[in-house]
DNA sequence: CACGTCTTGACAATGGTTTTCATTTTCTAC
DNA sequence: GTAGAAAATGAAAACCATTGTCAAGACGTG
């Protein structure tokens, strides 16, 4: 490990850190802590599922990773610094990035959930 | 409890969870399960914890109520049989119903968290 | 009243997440 | 580089929302 950097908010660039963002850079959509785990031990780089949980919350606090919650359980996604919103299915997970829109009565909004239309049509998207 | 009747989908309306659904009807953002227990209990109606969340369970089923996933727990709010979907404040739990608005990519919306105009200024929603 | 069905409550179990604490790693100052 | 302070890691236990189990009770119908 040559010099480790910081990233933004000031966390460290930590081994354990930067293979959880490798994990999570490689998705397509926002998968569990438990997930991370499995992938790294997978990969030959086992981590504490404790150190996973801490993490990913601090890549969210860093501003790196974004934050969902379905089914009862957190998921995170890795996430460009640009100001935006998700549009999130709640049946297979898909999520599209979507434009800062204004709205009139002031709310700024985070995250849209509800049915992407091929989950809407039947016809699932692969991956959920 | 002269007769009980039936809400749509054929579910009973038994005593306890027209108890629950009295205590949902009377809040104005949701509330979590064991909120609705503590309710019961103060009023003098004791309910069993289990029973509550098989309550909301069946609340939901009957279209009765609307089941939302704030901070990481499930919270329900009694909410009307028209098609709408919510605007949900992240900070204060604020909510607020919205018309059906068509998008165009086909996605069908059905909750928005984020931030209300008054957590943003610093000036949180009473209530929270 | 009698029977079958649904509901309730007490308790145990589950599973995701956090806490605790000792050990190890990282950063900064010499 | 070495030393010391601060932060991160891992193992285990604790936590807590939620669900499962099963026996007892309430309901609806004839
Ligand atoms: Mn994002
Ligand atoms: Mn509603
Ligand atoms: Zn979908
Ligand atoms: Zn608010």
């Amino acid at each position: 490990m040559p010099d480790a950097q910081r990233w933004q908010a000031g966390i460290r660039a930590t081994r354990k850190r930067v293979l959880v963002l490798d994990v999570l850079l490689a998705q397509d959509r926002p998968i569990t802590t438990k997930q991370v785990y499995d992938e790294l031990s997978r990969r030959g780089q086992p981590i504490a599922l404790t150190t996973a949980y801490r993490a990913v919350s601090s890549l969210v606090a860093a501003g790196l990773v974004h934050v969902f919650s379905q089914a009862g359980e957190a998921t995170y996604r890795a996430c460009g610094p640009t100001r935006h919103h998700h549009l999130i299915c709640r049946d297979c997970g898909l999520v599209v990035e979507q434009e800062e829109e204004g709205r009139p009565d002031g709310f700024t909004v985070e995250a849209v959930y509800g049915i992407c239309a091929s989950c809407a049509r039947g016809q699932q998207q692969a991956g959920s």
